[in-house]
DNA sequence: CGCTTCTGTGCATGCTTGTGCTAGAAGTTG
DNA sequence: CAACTTCTAGCACAAGCATGCACAGAAGCG
């Protein structure tokens, strides 16, 4: 068993630690904009293999999006909302049951919160039968998609612009008159969509100011509901957003591995799936749960 | 077996992604308002079966509208929410005329506010050559069309949601910490789409709110530029927001009646208009280049 | 120093997805 | 109605993918 393998050739300068090739993928494929595996394969020397493992694990980190045959960057297109738009193209059927499914918890006459993403923005298009409601977003989207007829008063919280996301980062909250002190808001359900569930590190997004946000919505808000399809399970983001526990749904659109699912109803978490209360789906061996998360 | 296939040229590097040509297909219809599928499988180089399937997902996903034979854009009909996009149809050319010529006010590296309006989202389309700009606005349209590259600093007053001005209505001011109080902020140049100008009773618009919240954004700014089309001239509205001499430049598309004229000028208001360049204005009416959307 | 353990990499294997082709149905146009 | 275009459905093939396995280094431990 000799087998002649050409093995690592540690003479090779361009050949250098994974860690550092993923960051230079990174940034590659941040300036390409799209690019394929077997073109990264020739520019970085290693296997297709290689490639696509660093492309899955760079998507799961959030800072890329695979797509088949390669990845595209996140915001790096000529066009600078095509990131949003790249994103909402994917598990747009998982997100819309999501959202559908979301859209039940809501009550006539009820107040809720709701922060930017696409899954969220999903949720609103769902929205048909209920009325009177009271919304409060830190989306600059929402008010162009939400039906007019299903609410009384929207408010869109004030601050800086995230531009990629097309959301507003600042505080939760709103002053009624110059110079006045800031009103104390309330509302009875927070709908939250986020990049990553773990079962060791809760929820998870990619940007910071956001996180600390979406913490405030969920602290001012009777009840919490996170949205996340099957692709953010078992995946940690760079900024933790909360623990299991803050949230008491989580809505998604298929049963998540029986290690997450486990950890979610000892937290208390109830799930919410499309499919009916038939528990136990197996959806294959789909755990992987480690993520080693540098970055 | 027929065996004999031309097979995938891999040569080709604008080909290869399926979903980067979907997002590009995407914008593609979108900018072209409709198209057809042998148009498409030419641009594309795939075959126009690809492209049928790939438009079938686009229209099931909202992206677009399948037609017999091709496609055509969600815009190229009219929505039912269109309120603001109806209203931005006319007095286009107007519009563009008058955001070139106030675009020419903006110095790179100045801070600017800008209230929401058809008149002042046509402004920021027009801005392409300023560079490093900080942008304060209460439109929620305005993130989504500003080109990216103009500016450093962007954010959106918080507040109720007017929604047929896709506006807020609120303080114009920000909190930077929660509990914390109000940051006072000053810019260098406010630039205000009005609804009416009147020598007797200055500048007004239909909403009381943002009549105030105009007022505001008046007060905290070195230079009011006030744009307003011919149509607005010598008409009243609701809500009055400032007197004439609150304005120091009124941009607008063609020369005023000589009494609105007369007043402006003896309240010390300059009138640019495109025929009449003003001294400083450099590029003028500048004709754009690409894409001038017939097709 | 030797041994074990872990990680990163490349390869081989079925399996899934995307694409183009063909044939027939359905629609459009003169 | 006839001629043409476009759509639908099924098929075959190539590319991409997940999985399991083997090997090379690096790190840890005695």
């Amino acid at each position: 068993m000799p087998a002649v393998h050409p093995a690592h050739d540690a003479s090779d300068p361009s050949r250098r630690l994974p860690a550092g090739r993923k960051a230079d993928l990174a940034t590659f494929v941040a300036e390409a904009g799209q690019v394929t595996v077997a073109m990264l394969a020739q520019r970085f020397d290693v296997s297709m293999d290689t490639i696509r493992r660093d492309l899955d694990q760079l998507d799961s980190e959030g800072v890329l999006i695979r797509t088949h045959g390669g990845a595209v960057s996140l915001s790096a297109f000529p066009r600078p909302d095509t990131g949003l738009d790249v994103r909402s193209r994917l598990q747009t059927t998982a997100k819309e049951a999501i959202g559908a499914l979301a859209a039940t918890l809501i009550d006539d006459g009820s107040s809720i919160m709701i922060n930017a993403g696409t899954t969220t923005l999903a949720l609103v298009r769902q929205l048909r039968d209920q009325r009177e409601l009271t919304i409060a977003t830190n989306s600059l989207r929402i008010p162009a998609e939400l039906p007019p007829h299903v609410f009384r008063d929207l408010y869109v919280f004030g601050g800086a612009v995230r531009l990629s996301a097309q959301a507003t980062v600042g505080i939760v909250g709103f002053q009624m008159a110059a110079g006045g002190t800031e009103m104390d808001i309330q509302c009875d359900l927070a709908l939250i969509g986020v990049g990553a569930v773990s079962a060791q590190t809760g929820y998870s997004t990619s940007n910071l100011s956001e996180a600390a946000m979406i913490s405030e919505m969920m602290t001012r808000a009777a009840r919490v509901a996170v949205l996340a399809d099957s692709s953010k399970f078992g995946r940690r983001l760079f900024a933790q957003i909360a623990d299991l526990e803050r949230a008491d749904y989580l809505v998604t659109d298929t049963e998540p591995p029986t290690d997450l699912g486990e950890a979610l109803r000892s937290h208390g978490v109830e799930i919410l799936t499309p499919n009916a209360p038939s528990p136990e789906s197996c959806q294959g061996a789909r755990t992987r749960g480690d993520d080693s998360g540098d970055a």
